[in-house]
DNA sequence: CAAAAAATGCAATTTTGTTGCAACTAAACT
DNA sequence: AGTTTAGTTGCAACAAAATTGCATTTTTTG
């Protein structure tokens, strides 16, 4: 993605334009799938982990990625589709491969209806992580 | 629970019998919701840090205890209901309260379909997190 | 009861995440 | 453009969480 895009981007969610946040908002973009810290400290080595930790809350506070639960004990992030500082709002819908252990956020191509709580629990968000094998894994 | 009841369920899942994996199961059954590390740490500190560490990966092997994922960076565990060494299987539904923060499991009591994946996509397992406020935040 | 196998506790280490602060940089304002 | 300001970075120190190796103790087997 070009610059000024990655620039208008990390504008739009108040924060300023700075290399680091240019190079790990271009890096999640492409790479499309769910990072964790570690994966960013690999490719960024440049940049101090203390920086990094701050990039990934920042972005975080202000709606560009969300954390994704995940039982590796590694905090995962992945893009928000359309969040702001104000709000996040997703389905919250993921796949995580067992083969390649990569995690993916899946679109709206996935329907999930829950029929009932016990009663007096007042649901207010949801976290759908599906396991299983990836497309790639798949035909491999 | 009775002793002996304990002692037969860890028998069953092929671990020997010891002080910390009575009193760990024992506390589990009680307390009825998924724990953190740190909750059993606070709980026996009689035992080392180290051992209860791997009583719950023992557990988690032998399908007494199953991971759920958790975005506080805080591993969770919850009792499994029917699992062995061989074969976890769930339906892994929890429930997460934003006000108490308290994390449990809820029976069979929801009913969750998934509609399709995108193609060549295999779903093995599934975990769902519902996140709001429980029955007893609710009433106070 | 003895031997073998496994679990425990301790110390040391590694890994992961956080804080304070001085130096630096982006944005705002003449 | 140059100055101010508010936010960001990098470093060092620190704190927290998890892991490893090993001697000792305990459980199980026969």
């Amino acid at each position: 993605m070009k610059y000024s895009e990655l620039k208008k981007i990390i504008k739009r969610h108040g924060l300023r334009i700075t290399d680091c946040r240019i190079d790990v908002l271009s890096y999640f973009i492409q790479y499309k799938k769910a990072l964790t810290f570690k994966n960013l400290e690999d490719q960024f080595e440049a940049y101090d982990r203390v920086t990094l930790y701050r990039t990934l809350s920042a972005f975080e506070e202000h709606g560009l990625l969300h954390k994704i639960p995940d039982d590796s004990g590694f905090a995962t992030y992945g893009l928000c589709q359309d969040c702001s500082t104000e709000a996040h709002h997703h389905n919250h819908i993921h796949f995580k491969c067992l083969k390649c252990e990569q995690l993916e956020c899946i679109d709206d191509t996935i329907n999930i209806s829950i029929d009932s709580l016990p009663k007096n629990y007042i649901a207010q968000d949801m976290d759908v992580i599906i396991k299983g094998v990836c497309q790639q894994c798949n035909s491999n």
